[in-house]
DNA sequence: CACGGCCATGACATCGCGTGTCATCAGGGT
DNA sequence: ACCCTGATGACACGCGATGTCATGGCCGTG
């Protein structure tokens, strides 16, 4: 262990998070990282797919994790339960404690659209395997589809919230009030107001050309 | 009308669309793309941001659409019935009669990573639409979030049964099939068993390393 | 009808990302 | 001692994406 540092990776991405917080995602360039963490770029996308990966490094492990609580947990769970008991656990082993960091880590992400895809796309990883999970428990695909896709989005909605509070209400309280609240927003067995609300799409649509005019040269960053 | 034909992102997005069918997404160039269309490179990215974003032209103004729908219906609508009405005038007006259509653009998006990103991120932006219009309507930031992604997951999914499947079952059937087992699954009482899934999970978590392993060289396409 | 601004496009240069390829050099097994 | 493996360096290169300037129809104005 003397020709080389043996940390590439953990150096790669200390560079990497100092550098886009000093000037930005899109202006930090691979050579400047690998600079600074004493490596060539070549060595950079031998470690990551792209310069985005970096960010996004340690959750590789995540989709594999999710299907395995899911399709291991015991037979006679239900699937709401394992929902809220994974919910539970992540908030409470994951996120809880990290707040800031957390907050820091989006703030970056947010700055760039590019970023943002790369974590839509772990999202859906992650979605894709907690269905796959259900699915090895025998559940119906669209069913299991559904809870993956409910699971994924308690958690980001609570998530949200939790980033943007004041005060510092666990995580575990926001997701406990989204699932409250997406049950008492699907628990509506009224077909007057729904066709009302029919008749106003339907009016919405009807009327207005869907295809025209271009955007011009696109503002980009 | 003379010096240029004027059909140059009509010819642009058909050669793109051929080049794509017939060698694939990674393997064609913006070059080729550009000869075929009998233009230059720089025209291409005058028009579009990327090279992926010629597969998306058109579905610019679904953002802004989606908003006006929900903020606009009658004050009186509940929540859940606008959703329901959106997502059976989108399945009317936008997808109905389209399937092959949508199947082979699927496909395409599929062969790529990065459609898929992108996919994911115009998702995202009519989710946001959709979320900024309850808000308008004096909803909860939350209960907004929850029901527009609840609504795109309805749609997205009934999307992808509907295209799967063997017959021809119109998309509003799986729409109105995916709402009935949504609720189905969140129709359950807050018992013991959560405490089984959690008990599960945390087994799981607690035990293994989360940090560690490293992917090869990405095996790109 | 002539002038001039507008705008879409062409032509050119350039930067950075991402990849293929080969050489180099440690450690470990035989 | 030998070779194999595996990580890294060094070099070249293609393509995506962008800035800049030139060109020449279109259209409004006087």
């Amino acid at each position: 262990m003397s020709r080389w540092r043996p940390d590439a990776r953990e150096r790669l991405e200390r560079a990497a998070l100092e550098l886009f917080a000093e000037q930005g995602f899109a202006a930090t360039t691979v050579p400047q990282i690998t600079a600074r963490a004493g490596l060539t770029t070549r060595t950079f996308f031998r470690h990551y797919a792209d310069k985005r990966e970096v960010l996004f490094a340690g959750e590789h492990e995540l989709p594999e994790l999710a299907r395995r609580m899911i399709a291991e947990a015991p037979p006679a769970a239900d699937p709401l339960g394992l929902i809220v008991g994974a919910l539970r656990t992540v908030a409470d082993t994951w996120f809880e404690g990290r707040r800031d960091e957390v907050r820091r880590r989006r703030e970056i992400v947010r700055s760039d659209p590019g970023l943002g895809e790369r974590e839509l796309r772990k999202r859906a990883g992650i979605c894709e395997a907690i269905s796959a999970g259900f699915r090895e428990r025998g559940v119906p695909a669209m069913t299991a589809a559904l809870l993956a896709e409910t699971g994924v989005t308690l958690l980001h909605v609570s998530i949200q919230q939790w980033l943007d509070q004041d005060g510092d209400r666990p995580l575990g309280h926001f997701a406990e009030e989204a699932l409250a609240a997406l049950r008492a927003v699907l628990h509506v067995p009224d077909p007057a107001v729904t066709a009302t609300g029919m008749s106003a799409a339907a009016t919405l649509t009807g009327g207005s050309t869907v295809r025209s005019g271009r955007p011009r040269e696109r503002p980009r960053a």
